[in-house]
DNA sequence: ATTTTCCTTGAAAACGTTGTCAGCTTTTTA
DNA sequence: TAAAAAGCTGACAACGTTTTCAAGGAAAAT
């Protein structure tokens, strides 16, 4: 309780010199009445010419911008859509609140973005913000809460998952193909030749990365190839775990002739490491990541990935949250995974 | 007007099947009035011990949370920050958003962000969504709003902006020193004997830009040696422009050991061009970037930068907007910049 | 035993909207 | 020309809070 011990005692809130006009002052000035006011702001309902006249004057005069908070308060509808991403810098998640973003302009709601940073506890402070918010709706980006958590949530407002697969009343997910995704990536190495690919794998717990790494099992199966289990290093999606698995991997002494990284940030990684060594991709090792980031183009060589189409993930994302908001928004197709074809591996 | 017209007639809100419980359920549960409840909850009084307990349980029992939207409207002050960014997937705005957020932890007050995407009129149009919602304070991250623009909007609450310099009751500006920032680099590279500096700005209206080529021409004069403008080319702070400039500055024919990029992303089109004409960096020419991106350090070879403070700025500028807001926090140091020397600088 | 003080409490008004309702015009119909 | 219908409009009651005010009861003082 006391939510505001936290604040000092004596607040000053230097409000503005700018007087703030409701739709009183409005209607005063105009000399009609508020309901008039609201009738035309919202064009509900007909109203004489001369009046709506007088009240758009008086509001473009007097700069009145209704206030959201009461009309939220009167209407039971925020016209905010929360979402809960877990890093704003991840240059992924990035892409994908920007497609989100895109798809909600025009739409009246404005969405709301806060961070989890991969911590349940966080995760779960932060929606309760939301919620005390009252949103119309919940984008989570994919994250640590629970299945059961998620549903919970949903019987308050929509919500919208990625990176699982539920089933509820106020619920959709989207779960793109991930396993397939690490097929397009092996085969393409094994299309090319290749018979010794090593893996810098994903977080274990990450049901992403453990997909990843069965399409990649299930290509060499289907060339009749072994896969080596020594060759395959654990990495964490983040630059630093792919320097290290990289390294545990040019120490172990096995040989190689191409590197599957489970994603981007992961092949940033080991290729630093093989230019610090004096391992030329793609003439020494071959190099594969995941995620297709803004950098990866501009590595060098430019990094051959599996594209994941976040931009569209966001629009897919928004549009299936209006569409349980009652917006009719047509049949959506979900965004699937493409090889994109660059520098960093050649023929074996 | 008509504010409504682009939604559906009938909308459907699937409330989701739990249901909101109010101070007044509460209220009727512990047997007490909602004045009670609501002195409970900001502990703004003092009540019995008994009615004390009764309220706490039913609220625990029920699940209640305070609705913020009503709060706000009695208390005039809505705890949300409004954030205008220009672009999410910007890493170093992605940076600075993080420390914003960082820095608004536990004080109550929740950032909501928005995007003008480097656009006056998106942008003027996101800030008035944010102002309808009555925010608390406003936080401007660059972008093309006018000095006079950016006045009047702080007379509604108070603003805090970067990029430019702006006195004014209710506004605080953060401006680094970007041309103490190009000098620092200019002078890296002349103290490490480079004579013949080619440099790839930013865009012209970007005051950050011309400041950082103006330190470059500062050490340039201090260290006696003449600046080339044959072999300045321009770029836009993006790494397309950086491919375009380097290809322009490697077609004219000048010579040179060095290149300034503007900031890390021109320096790294710059960087892909010379991979690709087979120009090793650093052994053939230095290459120096402006930002410190994430990216930049696992370049190949890693970069040598200036760092700006980002994450420091965020917490600056959160802590600037809390202290016109009244809350007290002792003294705020600006951050400044700093040399980052990595590999792709070398002597001459 | 009576007054005074202090503490705890609920009723009611406000914050800025929207929407219902009823009343007043004006127009249409018989 | 009267009656019915339609068109406009304002008063007023919400929405869920917080806070003022006054009242009631208990404890302290006389």
């Amino acid at each position: 309780m006391a939510a505001n011990s936290k604040f000092p005692s004596q607040l000053v809130f230097p409000s503005g010199d700018k007087p703030i006009v409701t739709a009183t002052d409005v209607a005063r000035e105009a000399g009609v009445s508020i309901s008039t006011v609201s009738r035309i702001v919202n064009g509900t309902a007909r109203v004489a010419k001369d009046k709506r006249l007088a009240v758009e004057a008086a509001i473009a005069r007097m700069d009145y911008r209704p206030n959201l908070q009461a009309r939220s308060l009167k209407l039971g509808t925020s016209m905010i859509i929360g979402m809960l991403t877990q890093d704003i810098e991840s240059p992924f998640l990035a892409r994908v609140i920007r497609g989100f973003e895109e798809a909600l302009v025009g739409t009246g709601y404005a969405p709301i973005i806060v961070s989890g940073h991969w911590n349940q506890k966080e995760e779960i402070e932060r929606v309760g913000l939301l919620m005390d918010r009252r949103i119309d709706g919940l984008v989570v980006l994919y994250g640590d809460l629970s299945d059961s958590q998620l549903l919970e949530i949903s019987r308050r407002q929509p919500v919208v998952a990625t990176g699982r697969r539920l089933e509820g009343e106020h619920i959709r997910t989207l779960q793109l193909d991930h396993e397939q995704g690490g097929y397009i990536a092996a085969s393409h190495l094994l299309g090319l030749g290749h018979r010794r690919i090593a893996h810098i794998s994903g977080p274990p717990l990450h049901t992403d990365a453990t997909e990843r790494y069965a399409g990649f099992v299930r290509a060499h199966r289907e060339y009749g190839v072994e896969v080596d289990r020594d060759i395959v290093f654990q990495g964490d999606f983040l630059e630093h775990g792919g320097v290290l698995a990289m390294n545990r991997l040019l120490d172990c002494g096995k040989n190689f002739t191409a590197v599957f990284a489970s994603n981007d940030q992961s092949a940033m990684g080991a290729h630093l490491v093989m230019y610090r060594r004096g391992i030329r991709v793609p003439d020494d090792v071959s190099l594969m990541g995941f995620d297709d980031i803004p950098a990866a183009a501009y590595l060098t060589p430019p990094l051959t990935t599996v594209r994941q189409p976040f931009f569209e993930i966001g629009l897919y994302l928004a549009q299936s949250l209006l569409a349980m908001l009652g917006h009719d928004l047509g049949e959506l197709t979900v965004p699937s995974m493409e090889l994109v074809i660059r520098e960093s591996v050649k023929r074996c």
